[in-house]
DNA sequence: TGCCGAATGTTATCGGCTAACATTTTGCTG
DNA sequence: CAGCAAAATGTTAGCCGATAACATTCGGCA
């Protein structure tokens, strides 16, 4: 067993994933305690910063980078740098799947509850932000615009999952588009 | 001594901001132990914690909403939900006064260069950014238009703070006002 | 089966933060 | 100016998130 990863490590952190969740989602975030997580999926604590470096990643990830960089190239570059970013995010968000609803949506709730929590998901977007940012710089923008254009833009994207999360009824793909034509009236 | 708080107080409480933020501007905010702060101000790290409910409350603050949420409210109501906050924002930050440049500049500058900062910056304008949605909303803007341009004016200035922290040679209002002018470009 | 390395457990420690209680300082009042 | 109450600070103890060093168990393949 010398190289990929076997199913005994992959098992055990989904194990602390889903307990983690359960209980944030039970008693928020802040009321629960790492030691909590790992008693529950049977585990240490330490064994539990093993698999995820800090207590917000057990809810935050973010594999999305690269898509939105492309889709915000592909945008022309004649429109300036806020409309630019919101179409390309809006283009972005249709060729990502639909993601499976319920799950993620306790996620995000997760997330939207606790001031922290928030705090952090938004350090989390500082890379995707400058990613943005470059992408838009590349394309001729100037520094400022360009990361005033993707922090706008990202803030409103998540203004729109928390608002999201909170009204079950709400299919994903209306807030988000909602959002983001707040941001840039014109049709795509 | 019932009433008024005596110059004592307030006395030591600057002593320990100023500590603070001499030993954040020189070593970092992460790389700076409460401890320190406290020995730096002579005083107890519980005294510190006294005067500042956290860490964080030793750079960030922020008396501004009740000019901004008036500011908001004093523009067209014709205007789309994110040119009216653009605006808004730019007529406070008029009617505001320029602060006292190297103090401030070094503040926004612990902040920007720290992460963790940065994430509770965000959330320090939480507060700010539901008094300007709520203002939106009384005037006819939906909730999550309201919501959204709200966030993403905020971001949008926050960013020109950090930028502006970082270059010593720019003055402050063109910051803020290209900042603003690319959420929207039309004349105020 | 026996072995090697991966996965987990132990123990100790640090930094931010809180609570409960003791002590000093402050500035007014007599 | 003496004395007193309240305010300000100190002391001690502890919780929680996080990290490090070292020991232990487990899992699968030769």
């Amino acid at each position: 067993m010398t190289v990929a990863q076997p199913p005994k490590r992959a098992r055990t952190r989904a194990r602390i994933a889903a307990q983690a969740l359960d209980l944030f989602d039970r008693q928020g975030y802040e009321e629960t305690t790492v030691a909590q997580i790992a008693s529950a999926a049977g585990v240490t604590e330490m064994t539990v910063f093993r698999h995820f470096p800090t207590k917000e990643r057990l809810v935050l990830d973010d594999p999305y980078d690269p898509v939105i960089a492309a889709a915000i190239s592909a945008q022309p570059r004649a429109l300036a740098p806020l409309a630019r970013t919101a179409r390309g995010l809006r283009r972005a968000w249709q060729d990502l799947p639909e993601p499976d609803g319920e799950q993620v949506r306790r996620r995000v709730r997760v997330v939207a509850r606790s001031q922290s929590l928030r705090a952090s998901a938004w350090r989390n977007n500082a890379d995707t932000e400058q990613i943005i940012a470059e992408q838009l710089r590349g394309d001729g923008v100037g520094a400022l615009p360009a990361r005033v254009a993707a922090s706008a833009a990202l803030a409103a994207l998540m203004t729109a999952l928390y608002e999201w999360a909170e009204h079950d009824d709400i299919p994903l793909s209306d807030v988000v588009l909602a959002a983001l034509t707040t941001l840039d009236s014109g049709d795509a």
